[in-house]
DNA sequence: CGGTTTGTTCGGTCAATACCGAACACTACG
DNA sequence: CGTAGTGTTCGGTATTGACCGAACAAACCG
């Protein structure tokens, strides 16, 4: 792997790294994502990413938990391949979608904490309960239009 | 504080951990919503979440720079005061924006590394830029109608 | 059934960092 | 100027967890 994309590789890692998944897996998505050809067996990306068996083998498994990346199984073949799920990006939206959720329900379990509040001391987590709310049902519709637009481009 | 709202304080520090920030900061936008008065000084917050006063110091700070509290200095009193950003949640929505710019750029730049490279090796690449594009553009719409919303409900 | 290739699990190490207590700085007022 | 009251900085500690190498397991071949 040339120094270029050993770079690309590794802000892809720290870019990862900072929405909480390691930096390893981060570098996996990466090569997967330049590598040639699109599929590759764990010994490939050991020489690529110059990491242990070990390290690749637990963020593969937990990538693939994730399906943001796809195990293929070649039959008469004993290596498994890896490679990119076509779908991986509106996974991880999907993944962010659930934040959401979990900001609105915390907004909501606040306010039966506050029930006996004045109005005014309620406004801050109601607030924060709409607007997650809004989002929350806004953001699949965004999904819906972007599938849409794949579908136009002739991605798929 | 009672047991409840202890719980759910550290359920907001859980939740901002697992988003990048630490937990004392989370724990901090916790309170914040919830407290009575909805300003709180330093000293209220040492005894009210049983941290040192260095931690709340360096949290309080950092919550500070990226404006999810406010600092209020009242004339003649020497504390400050503390209390969340009435757009906090904004202001969190446009971090997460600004990931996806990062996102698609990565990705342009992985398209500049294989510009040599066929077609079907960079649609993968093009996916990606062509998806985190969309999304940063649909975003600031999404803001713009939330703040509309917003009005019409009589936050502000 | 050995032996080779492929993948997982385990123990240990190292680095990062959140948090604390204490020392230090600053501010305002007597 | 001195003294509370308030806030910051610093060194140390303890925890966490990513990563590695080696041992182990499993699958497939001769």
């Amino acid at each position: 792997m040339d120094e270029l994309k050993r770079q690309f590789v590794e802000d892809f890692g720290l870019y990862f790294e900072s929405t909480g998944l390691t930096r390893m897996e981060g570098r996996i998505i990466g090569w997967l994502l330049i590598c040639d050809p699109p599929h590759q067996s764990m010994g490939d990306l050991v020489e690529a990413l110059g990491a242990s068996k070990s390290s690749i083998s637990v963020a593969l498994r937990t990538l693939v938990t994730l399906y943001l990346i796809e195990q293929v199984r070649v039959p008469g073949e004993r290596r498994d391949y890896y490679r990119a799920s076509s779908d991986m990006w509106t996974r991880s939206f999907r993944a962010r979608m659930h934040q959401l959720i979990e900001l609105r329900d915390l907004a909501e379990h606040g306010l039966t904490l506050l029930a006996e509040m004045p109005k005014a001391q309620r406004k801050r987590l109601e607030l924060m309960r709409d607007m997650n709310d809004f989002l929350a049902q806004e953001f699949p519709k965004l999904l819906d239009r972007w599938d849409e637009i794949k579908r136009e481009k002739g991605y798929d």
